[in-house]
DNA sequence: CGTTCAACCTGGGCGC
DNA sequence: TGCGCCCAGGTTGAAC
C-alpha cells in the first residue's frame, strides 16, 4: 500500500541515519520466505557495512538511502513493506536489519507482512536504468502543472488508469488516485485527451492538496492496519478519504452513494454525481 | 498503442 | 467452527 504520501513518511522518520556509517546488514531470522535482496544478502552487506550514508531520499514508492561510495540502496515497500525504527507489527516479517553508528538512528527495520518487498543495491549506472527517467516520470509532488498535461493529454487511456503510470509521473497508487479524482471533480474513466485545460488545472491543483494533506497525517492506515510510520504508529489520512473503500456509503460532498468499478484489475471508486456527466460507456 | 491476465505472497472478511 | 472463496496500498512480463 504504500504509495508517495507513506513513503515520505518512511524517509522523513529515517533521516536521522544521514551522516551514520552502517555497522551491521542482517536478515531477520523470519521463519517465512525471505524478501528479494539483489544481489545477495553477502554482496550487500560487503558493499555497505562500514559507508557512510549520505543521504536519504524518497524516489517514488521506494526509499533510497545513498551511501558516500556511490552506491544506493533501494527499499521498495510494494504492498505490505514497512520502515520503521520501532517495535514492529509482529516479530514474524521482520525482513532486514540495519544497523547505524553515528547519528540519532540506530537500527531500521524492514517489516514485510505479505513479502513482495525488494530491496535492491545499486550503482549510479544501475540506478539510472532502474530508476531514471525512462522509467520513472517526474515526483507527483514536483511537476508542474503544464508538464502534467503535455504528458499525459494525447493518451486514449483512462485518467484512473493513466494517473498510476509511473512512468508518466512518480507516486501515486491506487488509493490516493481516487481521492485525487474526486476532489478534481472527474470521472475515472474519461480518457485523457478529452480533458479540457480546466481539468488539467483542476487536476493538478488536487494532486498537490491531496498527497501533501496525506503527508500531514502521515499517511493512511487502511481497515487491515497494516502501514504505520516509523514509529510504528497508524496514520491518520484514513480519516479523510472521500471516497476509497467506500461504496455504498454517501458522497460526503453531495450524498449520493460512492460507486465502485474495476479498471486494470484494481477497484475505483467515485462519486457518479460530483464526479459526474463527462463519460458515456 | 492499449488492455488483460498471471505471478509474486499473507491474511482478513465473508457466505455457507 | 471451519472451509473455500474473494479481496488488498505494487510491479512486472507475456500475450493479444
Amino acid at each position: 500500500m504504500p504509495e508517495l504520501p507513506e513513503v515520505e513518511t518512511m524517509c522523513r522518520g529515517i533521516a536521522g541515519v544521514v551522516g551514520a556509517r552502517l555497522t551491521a546488514l542482517t536478515a531477520a531470522r523470519c521463519r517465512r520466505q525471505p524478501i528479494s535482496i539483489v544481489p545477495r544478502l553477502a554482496s550487500v552487506r560487503r558493499r555497505t557495512v562500514g559507508r557512510r550514508v549520505e543521504a536519504v531520499e524518497r524516489v517514488g514508492k521506494r526509499v533510497v538511502l545513498a551511501f558516500d561510495s556511490g552506491d544506493r540502496l533501494v527499499i521498495e515497500p510494494r504492498m505490505t513493506g514497512l520502515v520503521l525504527v520501532a517495535d514492529p507489527p509482529s516479530r514474524e516479517h521482520l525482513r532486514l536489519r540495519l544497523a547505524f553508528a553515528g547519528g540519532t538512528v540506530r537500527e531500521v527495520w524492514f517489516w514485510d507482512r505479505r513479502g513482495l518487498g525488494v530491496v535492491r543495491l545499486v550503482d549510479p549506472r544501475q540506478f539510472d536504468k532502474l530508476y531514471g527517467p525512462a522509467k520513472l516520470g517526474p515526483d507527483a509532488l514536483a511537476i508542474g502543472a503544464d508538464e502534467l498535461a503535455e504528458r499525459l493529454a494525447d493518451s486514449r487511456r483512462a485518467i484512473k488508469v493513466a494517473l498510476l503510470d509511473q512512468r508518466a509521473l512518480a507516486g501515486v497508487g491506487n488509493l490516493y488516485a481516487a481521492e485525487i479524482l474526486h476532489a478534481a471533480g472527474i470521472h475515472p474513466e474519461l480518457p485523457c485527451r478529452r480533458l479540457r485545460p480546466a481539468q488539467w488545472q483542476r487536476l493538478h491543483a488536487a494532486l498537490a492538496r491531496v498527497l501533501r494533506a496525506a503527508i500531514r497525517h502521515e499517511g493512511s492506515t487502511l481497515a487491515d492496519g497494516t502501514y504505520r510510520n516509523v514509529l510504528a504508529q497508524s496514520g491518520g489520512y484514513q480519516n479523510h478519504h472521500r471516497v476509497y473503500d467506500r461504496a455504498g456509503q454517501p458522497c460526503l460532498a453531495c450524498g449520493t452513494p460512492i460507486r465502485r468499478l474495476v479498471q486494470a484489475q484494481r477497484s475505483t471508486f467515485y462519486c457518479p454525481r460530483c464526479q459526474g456527466r463527462q463519460v458515456r460507456p
